[in-house]
DNA sequence: AATCGCTGCAACCGCTTTGTT
DNA sequence: GAACAAAGCGGTTGCAGCGAT
């Protein structure tokens, strides 16, 4: 009897009769029961599978086949920075997204990150042999030396501590569109914040069970003091410009007359002097940075270079 | 035209939490 | 308070679609 019952038990896609039928089935009782769909012969699916289907493709007001915006991204990014992989708390700060879209929209970075810190295996022939227009991120993967997976998630740890998940995956958007010149970027960022230029080289560092030799850094900034309202969604940085620091400006929010900062910490490095106003190293922000991260992006001149 | 690799997404699985008896 | 069922959650997998080769 069990065995039959198991055989009974449908998986895989769903139908439009299927979901009629469960469509049918809530607005009669409401989103619960869900297994009563089976004991009742409505359906040869497990609660379970009734209950995922509905809160992921049939709840009403869902966004499906749209793309996660700008600002839904940068949201997604400040609060895993906050809560870790708590997809569900997660999607109650996103209109419309279910748990299993953050959670499919952050895996999918996470792997480009992989990809981009990772050589293709020795074995896999060099598609572009021959080729004269390798475009950016090609090149880049030329020059890169390989990352074992260990340290490929070190070195994804170490960049989110340092600069904040925001900033990293702001980078890794990049390879997508024109590369960035840093050194206009970190100067934009410096003049807007009026750092005072503290040589990095006084940071001390440590060599990682890898080998990586990482700046030995404070204790990051904690995120989100309190909890992130929905109607303050619209005071997240502005989607990647050229002059995207002006993004970390402060902006009044107008339901408390808070801060966007005192909302969303941006976590940009202050290196420990943050009680000496708002200072940071003008030489450091981005060169002692593990090198493969950066060699995705355009060179950053340094005094040393000329 | 065929193949390959990447991507996004839907759905499943196993574990944990919550509710009920 | 224990036992059980239902619901919830996060990790993982499989697959279709698409672009590059």
């Amino acid at each position: 009897m069990e065995i039959r019952e198991l055989e009974m038990i449908k998986k895989g896609p769903w139908s439009s009769e299927e979901d009629e039928v469960l469509l049918r089935h809530v607005s009669k009782y409401g989103p619960r029961e869900w297994s009563s769909i089976r004991s009742k012969g409505l359906l040869p699916r497990t609660g379970k599978s009734c209950r995922l289907r509905w809160v992921n493709k049939l709840r009403p007001n869902l966004k499906t086949g749209c793309k996660f915006t700008a600002e839904e991204e940068r949201l997604v990014i400040e609060l895993q920075a906050q809560y870790g992989n708590k997809w569900a708390k997660i999607a109650t700060y996103l209109q419309g997204r279910t748990d299993n879209d953050v959670k499919n929209f952050w895996s999918s970075r996470r792997k480009r990150l992989e990809r981009m810190l990772q050589k293709p295996p020795a074995s896999k022939p060099k598609k572009n042999k021959g080729k004269a227009h390798l475009n950016q991120v090609q090149q880049v993967e030329e020059m890169v030396p390989p990352c074992s997976s260990n340290q490929v998630e070190e070195i994804l740890s170490y960049a989110t501590s340092y600069m904040g998940n925001t900033l990293v995956f702001e980078m890794i958007n990049l390879q997508d569109l024109i590369k960035p010149n840093y050194q206009q970027l970190e100067n934009d960022y410096l003049s807007a914040v009026e750092v005072d230029a503290t040589p990095l080289h006084t940071v001390p560092s440590f060599e990682s069970s890898s080998g990586y030799n990482f700046p030995l850094l404070p204790e990051p900034e904690p995120l989100l003091d309190f909890p992130l309202f929905p109607e303050c969604q619209d005071l997240v940085p502005e989607p990647f410009d050229p002059n995207f620091v002006y993004g970390f400006e402060e902006k009044k929010c107008l339901q408390c007359a808070c801060s966007s900062s005192q909302k969303l910490g941006t976590r940009l490095p202050t290196f420990g002097l943050e009680g000496n106003s708002q200072s940071a190293s003008s030489n450091g922000f981005f060169k002692d940075f593990p090198s493969e991260i950066f060699e995705y992006f355009e060179h950053i001149p340094t005094s040393s270079d000329q």
